[in-house]
DNA sequence: GTCAGCACTAAGGATTGAAGAGTGCTAAAA
DNA sequence: TTTTAGCACTCTTCAATCCTTAGTGCTGAC
């Protein structure tokens, strides 16, 4: 489709265009490709011809269109190595045990918002393959109480709990030992089913005070496990791209970023690094999406990085992969 | 100081400059004070004269200067009850007992958020009061555990946890009794103390894999111990003022939204609910902070509201003391 | 296929002019 | 002593205009 000069030309023009931002005209690429300028602009208007590069205006120099970007990620561009400055940075983070996986990808995923001046999204959940290792209830006073689950994979939640009428600490005791008895080894998303359809009937049976006791907990642990987690971070740094330099165009991406129900549609379900150019994305025309799943225990989420479509690619691809690579050990 | 009428052409050109954004002109509040613009303009005069109104340039109408919010807070304005709109969006999260205490916080403020078009913050520390009341420590693997701490006051935090080098689940179990026989009823800003240097000492008497155990589960009960949590919640709302319309003042505004260490400054001692325009905050000059402290049971923090000086300071005042009422209970 | 040359186009910046919204000041009226 | 009408003055805003500059497309020759 696109002979050797072509495909080398518009190389050039794209990572031409990520590194300035501007417009890139024949004539500063003269040097380069070693011949007149009038030469290029005819390699160029055939590019734009089959729809790889645009103009913003008659008369301006040429950007690369989505296709174009695609072709380029698609065909053109080297994965790329790491610089040992930029993994030097995120390795400190792994190295340090201490701290949960969550935390981890969190931290190096600002990390990564800072070097690429995107923003960044973790979306964490624990995953089917979790199941209920045990169930602990610690009770406050005769009111309130502390219900936590923890999962085989190492995943707790837990939640304060009211009750509409004070509870004798002997029934709630009874009533926790049922449910563990029978829960233990249950997958999570089946939790709530289980409590409902099995659980409860037992407990009908042996608590007096079933209603008041039950209902607390259930409502605790059906939260529990449906709960999705989001993080955002570096939203302010995606700014500093000069894209965004209209507070019209701010005001709508970052609304987006605030609004919860939206970033979690950023769910990844392919198991590879995949790229969203503009209207591939469900997020907005003008930024790239790059996501990809991880998985590591019985933890299991989306990790992606929004930033304009005018993203350094390679480096991008390479630090996700890096990250990628080590959560999975 | 200033006279009654003075007064009263205070109060009405900083609520209407609230509520327009606009310098008020002399012309405008003639009808208003059924006299002419000149006679104004003379009132005018002498405020800006004692600092309490500002000119953006020459010929501009006035705005209330710094000092001018600040006289109108302190003097003018009236406490505003809640209308009956902004009372019902917030009771049903207040009544909706199935969330968390800090869950229920997070999302009022996420509601007086977008009702004042300014954005909150939470910043949330579990209190010098909250005791251990139970450590927990959930085996996973023979490296991998889950430790947990829950206080009297309903307070939980757990960390994921590797040690160095595999361990017996006999001598773990052993750690933890220990612990737990000796830490109940610490006060949680003493636990890392009182693991180093009394429970430590009896661990290495009694357990043989000591070292092993006790760095992993002291660094996870450290970090539990001395976190901060903080949440900024509608940062884009904040974009809806008018006076965030400077692409570089948005920058500047979001980073440090952005800037963790930053914010977690907000913290406010005093008790009552506080107004800080302008200069009297350290965030931004061009931004009023209002904060108060809550505390219920053993969780304890700050709230504050972030906007314009132009903001709505009655009504913002009014939300916010009816959320400290609700925490109260 | 390559290139020099030229006509053409749009953006960006500077300048101008007119209209509009205000103010300050002064002298007269109340 | 306070209020007011009137006028000169200032600054902003908006649109129109002009110039410069950085590009392109096209043509005809090499």
């Amino acid at each position: 489709m696109i002979n050797e000069r072509q495909t080398e030309l518009l190389k050039k023009i794209v990572e031409d265009y990520i590194k300035t931002a501007r417009p890139v005209s024949s004539k500063s690429l003269c040097e380069w490709m070693d011949c007149s300028s009038a030469t290029i602009r005819n390699e160029m208007s055939y590019l734009e011809e089959i729809g790889l590069l645009e103009k913003t205006h008659t008369s301006s120099g040429r950007i690369p269109s989505q296709a174009g970007y695609r072709y380029y990620v698609d065909h053109i561009m080297e994965a790329k190595k790491l610089t040992g400055e930029d993994m030097l940075k995120l390795q400190t983070i792994f190295h340090n045990h201490s701290l949960m996986l969550s935390d981890t990808i969190i931290k190096s995923m600002e990390i990564i918002s800072e070097l690429t001046s995107c923003t960044t999204v973790v979306l964490g959940t624990s995953s089917k393959e979790n199941r209920v290792t045990k169930v602990e209830v610690v009770p406050l006073d005769d009111q309130h109480m502390i219900a936590m689950l923890i999962t085989d994979k190492g995943h707790v939640e837990h939640r304060n709990v009211m009750t509409d009428a004070p509870y004798e600490m002997e029934e709630l005791r009874q009533t926790v030992d049922i449910i563990n008895k029978l829960i233990v080894g249950t997958p999570i998303d089946e939790v709530s089913e289980k409590l409902e359809f099995e659980i409860k009937p037992v407990i009908g049976k042996y608590v007096k005070q079933h209603e008041v006791i039950y209902n607390a907990l259930y409502n605790a642990f059906h939260e529990a496990t449906n709960k999705m987690d989001i993080k955002v971070t570096g939203a302010s740094n995606i700014l500093n791209q000069p894209e965004f330099n209209s507070t019209e165009k701010i005001r709508e991406i970052l609304s987006k970023f605030d609004d919860k129900d939206f970033v979690s549609n950023i769910k990844e379900e392919d198991s590879g690094i995949n790229v969203y150019i503009g209207s591939e994305n469900e997020f907005d025309d003008d930024v790239t999406v790059i996501k990809t799943k991880y998985s590591f225990g019985g933890e299991e989420g989306t990790i992606a990085l929004i930033g304009p479509k005018r993203m350094e690619y390679d480096r991008v691809l390479a630090l996700l992969d890096f990250i990628k690579q080590n959560i999975d050990e």
